[in-house]
DNA sequence: CCTGTTTCGTTGGTAATCCAACGGATTTGT
DNA sequence: ACAAATCCGTTGGATTACCAACGAAACAGG
């Protein structure tokens, strides 16, 4: 096993927290290390989970299967992303996927409950690691809000303008990258690439917008 | 004014804090309330905020305008819900939405940052009030999942059949009770109701599923 | 330069959804 | 019990999205 400091570090759970602290903050954390072989299952769809779980190596897929044994992939983990956090941290406890192992992966589980246990070392983290606990779930409440958003609205058009009208705020702009292509930018707002194609080529057309590549504009915006 | 603390003591934030603290625990955390008139808007999309809001009477709307002038009604909110919380709990700090008062309002503010700095009276009630802070976020985090989920889906009865077996699961249960009407499902899902309707029949004719107003069951279901 | 791959726009037929309208059933208020 | 209002299912035509397929352009590797 590597050392998995690094990865932790790029976390946003551990960020402001110094990196001598980490081998006694794992132990106080209740902390433990799972090797994943590849294909293996880490839990089951309503399994009780208590641990959150964060990938420092390999790969994992969060799935659902429906009646019919069909299967749908709902996210994609990478390092250093957590899973089963909003579960765990909400006390509902059972998760709604399971959890897929893609690659050889190691995976960090963290006792949810020491978190908040003071303990008897007198560890100055535990705070530091609440606050941002708190944040990693507010940013992802925040990201979620604004997917839902987009997704509701009722046609392709309304759709794209909706992300496109974000994306120039978040930019304080008309102009602005996307950090997805045609394909992902499909998926993300849950509609077919060639229908998204054909509706941007209808916006660029009625002068809507314009755009090459990455970079699209938004005409007459405030 | 009228008193505030049965509203607040029904809000999953002061779950388990004791009603005898309130007074001392409201000036710790710079809490103010404020009340706002029918019509009034309580804060623009874009501004900076840095305080929870808490509604403890009224009715509030949060609102999106797009370019052209349209307003589109995001969520509603009633006592004693929150607002504004993710958007300050992940340093986002810009709202996303605009607060507009439906009917009279009295709204209390709460300091995020008071809610980590540990006070000179030494309030008990810190560490409560963040673990249920997280525990709010991270519900919030699953219902959002779950609706991803479902309105993701391509078709009525797909988004249809997912949003019913997620009941089904809550139930442990192939029968169910469903808390909305067949407008409110059609809004949840976001689809129109006249479809919903048709696509709820076909599926009872097709005997996937059988349900009488809003008693539900799933057939071939565990 | 050549080649295989990926990305993107276009098109046309098929399928699904929207939309407005209507009638029946149930509920609510008086 | 009656009237008004609400909720729900149904229908048909208009709109929109899906889907498969294709070709052009951009790109990467040899």
């Amino acid at each position: 096993m590597k050392n998995i400091f690094p990865v932790l570090r790029a976390s946003p759970l551990f960020t402001g927290i110094d990196g001598g602290d980490f081998d006694r903050m794992m132990a106080c954390l209740g902390a433990y290390a799972r090797q994943c072989g590849k294909g293996e299952t880490v839990c089951f769809e309503g399994d009780t989970v208590t641990d959150i779980g964060l990938l420092t190596n390999g790969r994992l897929h969060l799935v659902k299967d429906d009646i019919w044994g069909n299967r749908s992939i709902v996210t994609e983990i990478t390092p250093p992303e957590m899973f089963a956090e909003s579960v765990v941290c909400s006390g509902i406890g059972r998760i709604p996927v399971s959890v897929v192992a893609r690659e050889d992966c190691e995976i960090l589980f963290i006792d949810y409950r020491k978190m908040f246990t003071a303990c008897s070392t007198a560890c100055v983290f535990h705070s530091k690691l609440i606050r941002n606990m708190i944040g990693v779930l507010a940013r992802k409440n925040v990201l979620m809000s604004a997917k839902i958003e987009h997704i509701t609205k009722r046609t392709i058009k309304e759709k794209l303008l909706s992300y496109m009208m974000e994306q120039a705020r978040k930019n304080s702009s008309a102009a602005f990258d996307i950090p997805f292509n045609r394909q992902e930018l499909a998926d993300y707002l849950s509609v077919e690439r060639s229908a998204l194609s054909a509706e941007l080529s209808k916006l660029k057309a009625d002068g809507i917008i314009a755009y090459r590549k990455n970079h699209f504009e938004l005409h007459n915006y405030g």
